[in-house]
DNA sequence: AGACAATGTGATAAAATGATAAAAAGTTAC
DNA sequence: GTAACTTTTTATCATTTTATCACATTGTCT
């Protein structure tokens, strides 16, 4: 199976290795940028990130920035990483959509610890077969099955499904579907959206209810 | 057989020499590197190395630092030569999935006895005979029968449908299978495997079928 | 109910992908 | 060195997927 990819956001190279080093053990792999704009580079050309770790403090650009940059077009989790956590940063962080916060300096033990809560809480710990109302998704097989029997889903079909069931009971905008499961770089018809919905649902048989249309919003998925 | 490689990284020509000599009597081919990144460079262009033997101490990149980047990509057993191995580096080391120590100066013959047992420990494994819906691949003899009937496979041909069958189940895309069967550094048509796919679906008969395609994706092997 | 806007549907065009064959390049064995 | 064989590249064709559009339908608001 492919390791999870983690993308580590700090200036310091020393304060990166460190991370980098318990994280590996734990079986991720570890992508690692210097500073903000590098970040943002890698980030956008690897679309199967599961987390970001930010250092707040960083030149050019500092860690709120790049996770404003992300956060419009991505919610993937992100954590982040403060010299000294005090209210004000945790009030811009949580509307900024940061996901956890670790102060400097960290034991490493604490910090692996607190990436697998964030990525069990997010759902993004994706190696095996989620389930969800007769509906059973293999991400290794890339698989579909209803009440057990396969069905052939195109690739698009697939992402869009997945998105969807790792949302669950959350709205969400075409705009936001765009980004997530098309390329970010992505400016087609959002309507596109619509005829993809339309077979996802045919294929999904009475299955396909579950995809409900949220009017003037988008769509929703609930069992 | 083919002889197993081992990469021996040292800064020090002699302590190369030496090691090299005893495992070469022990009939193993060995690849040198004289600092870190000779030695990646090396790792990456050699798709059987069986075991490193790292020292720990090297200008450039150290073998802590050679570790990380190879465990990014490969499980290969990896033996690790220290000065002195206190507690910290022990540590360090089993975080990084070191297989092994061994403390200078030592004796050649604990090395290649060192040797041996962690390849005994780390091969154990896959010396076996696998069978899957009525094919049987056998490693060592470098053969496949199906049912029962030996199929004569060119090389490729075979590391790929060994691939296929060590990964069953799992939807591998073409990047993914180029990494693994073909050299780390082939960066040649994809479209290749295709071809591949078409020649060991036909040789394998009505069982070519178990090698599904993915569409948009890459293939999958399901009995 | 009627106007307006958003969404659903089906047809079709455009793009991407896969299968296949055949030629070219590279290897190996004699 | 050449013949036999394996591997890779290239080209072409068939198929599938994806995007877009026009129009039908549905929902919302007054």
């Amino acid at each position: 199976m492919d390791k999870r990819k983690i993308l580590v956001v700090d200036d310091e190279q020393r304060m990166r290795i460190l991370v980098s080093d318990f994280l590996s053990k734990k079986n991720f792999q570890v992508l690692e940028a210097g500073d903000g704009e590098e970040a943002l580079e890698v980030f956008f050309h690897n679309k199967d990130i599961v987390l970001v770790i930010l250092d707040v403090m960083m030149p050019k650009m500092d860690g709120w920035q790049v996770c404003r940059e992300i956060r419009q077009y991505s919610q993937v989790p992100i954590m982040m990483l403060t010299a000294k956590a005090n209210e004000k940063d945790e009030l811009l962080g949580f509307e900024l959509g940061v996901d956890e916060y670790i102060a400097k300096p960290f034991s490493p033990k604490i910090l692996v610890a607190r990436v697998e809560a964030v990525l069990r809480r997010t759902n993004a710990i994706d190696g095996e077969v989620k389930e969800i109302g007769g509906i059973s998704i293999d991400q290794a097989a890339h698989e579909v099955r209803l009440d057990g029997k396969v069905v052939e889903l195109s690739f698009k079909e697939f992402e869009l499904l997945n998105y969807f069931i790792s949302n669950q009971g959350v709205a969400l905008s075409r705009e936001r579907i765009l980004n997530n499961v098309w390329n970010y770089d992505y400016f087609g018809d959002a309507r596109t959206i619509d005829t993809h919905v339309k077979k996802l649902r045919s294929k999904l048989g009475d299955k396909g209810e579950y995809i409900r249309t949220v009017w003037g919003m988008g769509y929703k998925f609930e069992v």
